[in-house]
DNA sequence: CGTACTCTTGAACAATATCAAATAAAGTGG
DNA sequence: CCACTTTATTTGATATTGTTCAAGAGTACG
């Protein structure tokens, strides 16, 4: 989990600074202006918006390597808060618009990256619009297992909560319970707390979750 | 079905053909390999994606001086289809890389509509996530409203079938059925066919659909 | 230990899907 | 232009899924 902080930046015109924050505490809040860019390190985010109505959805657990909410408006359309103490490289608004215009493979980068942010928003339509609740559960468990590498114990961590996986997929925490009982009922996770698992039969989700979707996404080498 | 070609292009490097498509004809079909790019000139394109297991999902119709369904990957996530007639222009996936390469202005604006895109697909997986079936409904008819003009008669047409707003919208055909005709029942909308409407009480569907969401969105001079 | 959470489980309820007609609109061939 | 066929939409009845409400069971923390 300690990380030491060390490693420059790839992009030489791009002055990033590495910034810690607590679990809990947030990177940013919706509706700030001229946010800069975070790009994090190690540990994990939780994007999200609340809607006029109150509802949360969270649109992204993202983790290290992945940049948080990035978007070309400078006026951010979601709050970011770390789920476990997070290391982020920040990247202050005004350096990341120079960097754009100068840096062309930091703009391919970038370029990339909303794409691919763009191809994920699709993904989660698609998902809160074709499937059941047992479904997006096993489509958010086997996303579990595929992101976080299993501790010590040879589980999986579910760092987040009922309440936000329940947020993130348009479910209930009641429903995001009972489905994950169901799983660990027939034997298709094993589950001895609330906080980690284990898979026992990856067929059996995949065929629910419909893993075939979005196989394609080449990314060929447009130099940009 | 028959097609022109004519008309050159704004972006001097950019060597774009009209193209033209009859109601229910194909631009494009999911998974064709190095497709070009295209912009829409007039008529509603319907994008949308089938899933492994069957389902339907409409991303977008889209209409004139958008793009349909642009995005990096030269493999088509999608199947663009002609709602009615179509005419676009139409730029080969070489000539279109080519050009983003070389042509600044041409990469700022194909970056901000794909940041553009990106929003479009949060919100849709806001709206799936958050919001009943009234809710939707609510907010499809608004965006009808805004992006189809109305005809001679004062009545807003409702071009795409039943069918096509419920796989937008996730839900069947006979719940959108209902609340549209719940809509009319209770005098929100004035809808003498099936095919066409006009607001009555827009701010009856305003409420419901929390038209306050994604209020920002500024596109600041950035110019990449 | 005891207090406060979060998670789980059960039961009743509500929303939406499904199934089945009925109606309306749009073509089609005479 | 008129019957006839076909298709899309509406409406009703019922089933299912997921939510809501209400306890109960773990777990964390002082």
């Amino acid at each position: 989990m300690a990380r030491f902080a060390a490693v420059p930046e790839a992009h030489a015109s791009l002055a990033s600074a590495r910034q810690v924050y607590a679990p809990g505490t947030h990177l940013f809040h919706q509706g700030d202006i001229e946010r800069g860019i975070h790009k994090i390190v190690s540990g994990t985010v939780t994007v999200y918006r609340v809607t006029a109505d109150g509802h949360r959805q969270i649109e992204a657990f993202s983790g290290p390597g992945e940049y948080v909410s990035l978007c070309l408006c400078a006026t951010s359309p979601t709050s970011a808060e770390a789920l476990s103490r997070v290391e982020t490289d920040y990247v202050s608004r005004e350096a990341f618009e120079r960097c754009l215009l100068q840096d062309a493979q930091f703009r391919q980068t970038v370029f990339r990256e909303i794409d691919k942010a763009s191809a994920d928003a699709r993904r989660q339509a698609t998902l809160l619009a074709c499937r059941c609740a047992k479904e997006r559960v096993a489509d958010f468990v086997l996303f579990l297992d595929s992101r976080f590498a299993p501790k010590a114990d040879g589980y999986t961590p579910i760092r987040m909560s009922r309440c936000d996986i329940a947020d993130h997929l348009g479910l209930t925490i009641e429903t995001v319970s009972r489905m994950l009982n169901q799983f660990k009922q027939i034997g298709v996770i094993d589950m001895p707390r609330a906080d980690r698992f284990r898979l026992r039969n990856r067929q059996y989700l995949n065929r629910l979750a419909g893993q075939n979707d979005e196989a394609d996404s080449r990314p060929h080498g447009l130099a940009l």
